[in-house]
DNA sequence: TCCTTATGTACAA
DNA sequence: TGTACCTAAGGAC
């Protein structure tokens, strides 16, 4: 479930466990095994998350010098289907998919199936940094950056918000709930929306993503909307929060009653509905577009 | 047991 | 725009 609040999440959680102490670092499915070997029995250091990027620091003296010169960082990106699982000791035997295994005294922890695991540098880290948009979960930041491209752009809103380059930690689900909280039609181009739509975005998107965190899960519905508040059953679905729109295609809009639509955009599933997210301008898209209902 | 799907990204053409 | 990559769960048989 990765999108950018997991992954903040994931940072405090090996932050707690495994930070200031030394951990055994392994590589069972060994496609990691010659890094772990470098960083086997170093003090994990430091954390630190941005957008949808993973970074655990390990200490950085007399690495290799032949091929590394730290302080390194393990760089994670969970991808798809990537997922992370903590236990506390004796760790079990690790399966076969297992790509990363660090264990102290009291904890381990299992990466599976990551996009991307990898030993880096510092400068490779800031570069990582440097291609990223601002991310809503990361203190200091503003849209402000996000709105120069945004406020330029002739490409489709829902497309800018899934660009990391524009804003980094937003997936499909917080793409989708938030154009829906605030009425925008996802065809929307970049250009059109309005300053004030923008910053009433932003600040959404780091309460929204901020109690994604606290709860490590995506709800995105307000009180007046709930089950219990509407008298509506609760959602039972594997991904577990309230959500407005997505994955409710042809289902009942909580606001409006309208069936939710769903379309392809840039091979991900777009979901809202046609009457709450009515567009001001640039309808032409969402009228003629491949939309499936 | 097989098939589909998934909260993602990078690269080729 | 298509395709490759990484894994596991759920549903259809």
């Amino acid at each position: 479930m990765p999108e950018g609040h997991t992954i903040h999440r994931l940072a405090a959680d090996h932050h707690e466990r495994f930070a200031g102490g030394p951990v055994r670092v392994s590589s069972p499915q060994g496609k990691f095994s010659d890094s772990a070997a470098l960083l086997d029995g170093r003090t994990l250091t430091g954390v630190d998350a941005h957008g949808k990027h993973l970074f655990l620091g390990f200490d950085g003296h007399d690495f290799d010098r032949h091929s590394f010169d730290g302080p390194g960082w393990v760089h994670i990106h969970l991808g798809l289907f990537g997922k992370l699982g903590f236990g506390t000791t004796p760790a079990p035997p690790p399966t076969d998919t297992v790509r990363l295994r660090l264990v102290n005294d009291a904890h381990y922890a299992d990466l599976r199936g990551p996009t991307t695991c990898a030993l880096i540098t510092e400068p490779e880290k800031r570069a990582i940094h440097d291609r990223l948009g601002p991310d809503p979960l990361r203190t200091g930041e503003d849209g402000e950056r996000a709105w120069q491209r945004i406020s330029r752009s002739r490409v489709t809103v829902a497309a800018l918000l899934m660009d990391q380059k524009v804003v980094a930690g937003i997936g499909n689900v917080y793409r989708a709930e938030v154009l829906f909280r605030h009425g925008i039609d996802p065809y929307r181009l970049g250009k059109d929306l309005t300053r004030q739509e923008w910053d009433a975005i932003w600040s959404d998107l780091g309460e929204l993503m901020r109690e994604g965190v606290r709860n490590n899960r995506i709800d995105t519905v307000r009180p007046e909307h709930l089950p219990e508040a509407m008298g509506r059953p609760p959602r039972v679905d594997d991904h577990g929060g309230e959500v407005y729109v997505y994955r409710r295609a042809r289902q009942a809009c909580h606001i409006c009653g309208t069936g939710i639509r769903t379309a392809d955009l840039a091979a991900r599933n777009l979901f809202w509905c046609p009457v709450c997210q009515k567009g001001t301008s640039s309808r032409a898209a969402a009228a003629s577009g491949p939309s499936r209902d």
